[in-house]
RNA sequence: CGGGGCGUAGCGCAGCCUGGUAGCGCACCUGCCUUGGGCGCAGGGGGUCGUUGGUUCAAAUCCAAUCGCCCCGACCA
């Protein structure tokens, strides 16, 4: 996987919004070997399972063939779990509440730029407690923390909920994740927080001492957003003119082209331009041998969020033309009122994008009451002709039903944490009674 | 692994049927001109036609083999 400059530095920006939020729950970074011992795979038979299709493994290394095989790591339960066994001796030693940013390999079959890459980038919780009802309490906390900077910062809206047993983090209890819709209709799973419970802690060995003096097995959780959430903005928000960033996210909030000549006015035009840009902390693109047309298309297709003119004609009027990403809209304001009106602009564009997101998400959302009426809904649903839904309907958290919302290729999402439709009501598949609706959609 | 398709310049393609100087658009380089939404004009550089073998005076083109890639199905953040 590249990811070049541009989208590299929407990375950064995500980065240290969600870095920020973690230190500020009380995380720490740290790092941990990018080479797993097979066998660490091996102590968790769900998570060996789940696993072992798209694991990479390094069977030779300093020109020998290795006794025991390292992979390369798909995500870090096990070598951490390795860790937390030799760190934590007590009560005292607890909560212990890790994170790491690294990269990790999943050799899928199927790969889609930036949703699927065999190798992609996140950033990955760990923590141990001593106690089940604080675990979840942290599982619940960064997936509130993934929510507001999804809604916040990406202008994406999210569904929270639980996943499915089917659907669960091989060797969680239970994950939890928030669901985004983009603009297709196909749902993308945007982060993941699991309570591991004491699967880890049981099979690494991460025993402490409790206030009563006896040996327990620690609580764990993890939880993890990654690259995919770049393709998650992409999709959410831009159109065929190319990328439209939320301001949060935009490297450049701002691009000045200026417009000139050969002429006398040349120098006056750049001149004024690198001074406004200066003020607002733009930059302007004075390339020569591009022309304003070639250059606005370029900053347009990089999701800039506004673009400014600045030509003789403005020079000699004492005004800039301004024009938004979000919306297109272009208008001629006064160089005085610039400086001021932008920041406020940037905030009306960030919450724009967000109303509007939620708006579609709205509009694609409907209910369903038996199972051939999701299977109408959903049956014909591709990524490229779009048309997909939320559908909302009564379904129970067992793998019968998985299975058989699969034969339409679609997915139970999850089931929301808040139920904002009519409560209790019938499994559309077995008839059993749920207490309330599940997402169910087709996702990448 | 089952079904479908494609390999010709950096990218996208035509040429192949009917064998005879390898072409177009974009991108790139030089010069002039232009600059308020992808400027124009002129000139230029760049290709063992996936590979190997065969047929032929002659193969991108016909034949055979082979390699690679893409799309659709079973796995997935």
């Amino acid at each position: 996987m590249v990811i070049k400059a541009n989208g590299y530095a929407v990375w950064e920006l995500l980065q240290r919004e969600l870095d920020d939020r973690f230190k500020a729950t009380g995380h720490q970074n740290m790092y941990f070997p990018l080479l797993i011992p097979q066998s660490f795979l091996h102590k968790e038979a769900e998570h060996v399972e789940g696993f072992s299709p798209e694991l990479a493994v390094v069977t030779v290394a300093g020109g020998k063939q290795l006794d025991e095989p390292y992979v390369i790591r798909p995500t870090s339960e096990t070598i951490i779990g390795h860790f937390f066994a030799k760190w934590i001796k007590s009560w005292r030693d607890l909560p212990v509440l890790v994170n790491q940013w690294a990269n990790i390999v999943r050799w899928e079959l199927r790969t889609r730029m930036f949703l699927r890459t065999t190798e992609f980038l996140w950033q990955e919780g760990h923590t141990a407690h001593s106690h089940h009802d604080e675990a979840v309490q942290e599982v619940r906390r960064m997936l509130n923390v993934y929510a507001e900077v999804a809604e916040d910062v990406m202008a994406m809206p999210v569904i929270k909920g639980v996943k499915t047993q089917a659907e669960k983090f091989a060797g969680a209890l239970q994950s939890y994740s928030i669901e985004a819709m983009m603009q297709n209709g196909f749902a993308l799973q945007a982060g993941t927080s699991h309570d591991l419970g004491q699967n880890f802690g049981k099979a690494f060995g991460v025993q402490f001492q409790n206030k009563e003096g006896q040996l327990d097995h620690v609580w764990q959780t993890s939880w993890g957003v990654s690259t995919r959430l770049i393709g998650g903005l992409i999709m959410s928000h831009s159109d065929d003119k190319g990328l439209v960033l939320p301001p949060k996210l935009a490297p450049a909030k701002a691009v000045i082209v200026p417009i000139f000549g050969k002429g006398p006015e040349k120098g006056g035009v750049l001149e004024a331009a690198h001074r406004i840009a200066k003020e607002l902390g733009a930059r302007v693109d004075d390339r020569e041998g591009q022309t304003p047309g070639a250059k606005f298309f370029h900053w347009e297709r990089r999701g800039v969020p506004v673009v400014l003119e600045f030509g003789p004609r403005d020079l000699a009027s004492g005004t800039i033309v301004l024009k938004r990403r979000d919306t297109g809209g272009k208008q001629s304001m006064p160089l005085a009122e610039l400086a001021e009106k932008l920041p406020a602009l940037l905030g009306e564009m960030q919450k724009n994008m967000f109303d509007a997101a939620k708006q579609r998400l709205k509009a694609n959302t409907v209910l369903a009451n038996s199972i051939g009426e999701v299977e109408s809904v959903l049956n014909e649903v591709t990524a490229e002709k779009g048309g997909g839904k939320f559908v909302m309907a009564h379904v129970k958290d067992d793998p019968r039903c998985d299975q058989r919302v699969k034969e339409f290729k679609a997915t139970i999402r999850c089931i929301p944490l808040v139920d904002e439709y009519d409560g209790p009501g019938k499994c559309i598949v077995t008839g059993e009674q749920v207490d309330r609706r599940a997402v169910i959609a087709k996702a990448y």
